[in-house]
DNA sequence: TACATTTATGTCTAATCTGACATATAATGG
DNA sequence: CCATTATATGTCAGATTAGACATAAATGTA
């Protein structure tokens, strides 16, 4: 349960490190929270797109109303597995998936 | 245990079908299926261009030889989240993983 | 404010996944 | 042919996740 708790925590005030430092991730592990973030970040454009709430989209992917908020929200609990799913039952096409991955250029370090 | 099963499934002679069709697969599962083996394909890539035996890969991932295979054949028991963490442990930049999920042009639909 | 709708959070149980182990089946070299 | 090494397959106990439910918090609106 630590990498949960971990990833859950939130700071409760100021903090001077980044992210990263602060929750103490690996290069891969922040990669892969990145990764998920990403595909969370597209299930929610998706949703958004089709004009529809979650307790619609829950009905499509035959899910509930909370996990498909703690899709869009990258929640620990939700596997990479179940957001790429969701995404194809919702329409998407590969090369979607393919581009939400493709890192985006930030400007500034931000 | 069905959808492992039916995944697990070979063909124990000829069949006149595609695959698709000869293990039931709707469109959006055989989507995340072709989603897994372009995974599993680029961890058997990254695996060959460093010259590694799955051995040694199933060391620097803290796993076993016998996960491996599976994860480079694209065993049902194996999840994308796997695979990806995986390729991030091997050095995998996140193009990488977007490049080998962008698909590929079939010639002839072969 | 009150009410309806939408979204977020916490927590269960059944189902699924992971690493490990044993062992089978290639593949390679004497 | 016999070893040795590499890869594949089957299984299991412990860990993790999925859907569901209750309920809180946020948002909208009369």
């Amino acid at each position: 349960m630590n990498r949960q708790k971990r990833a859950k925590l939130k700071a409760g005030g100021w903090t001077v490190g980044t992210p990263r430092e602060f929750l103490k991730l690996s290069n891969e592990e922040a990669a892969f929270v990145e990764f998920k973030v990403a595909l969370s970040e597209t299930l929610q454009a998706l949703r958004a797109a089709q004009e529809l709430s979650q307790v619609e989209v829950a009905k499509r992917l035959r899910s509930s109303q909370s996990r498909v908020a703690k899709m869009e929200a990258s929640d620990p609990s939700v596997t990479v597995d179940l957001l790429v799913r969701s995404l194809f039952k919702l329409g998407a096409q590969p090369r979607d998936i393919a581009n939400a991955l493709r890192p985006r250029r930030k400007v500034g370090g931000i």
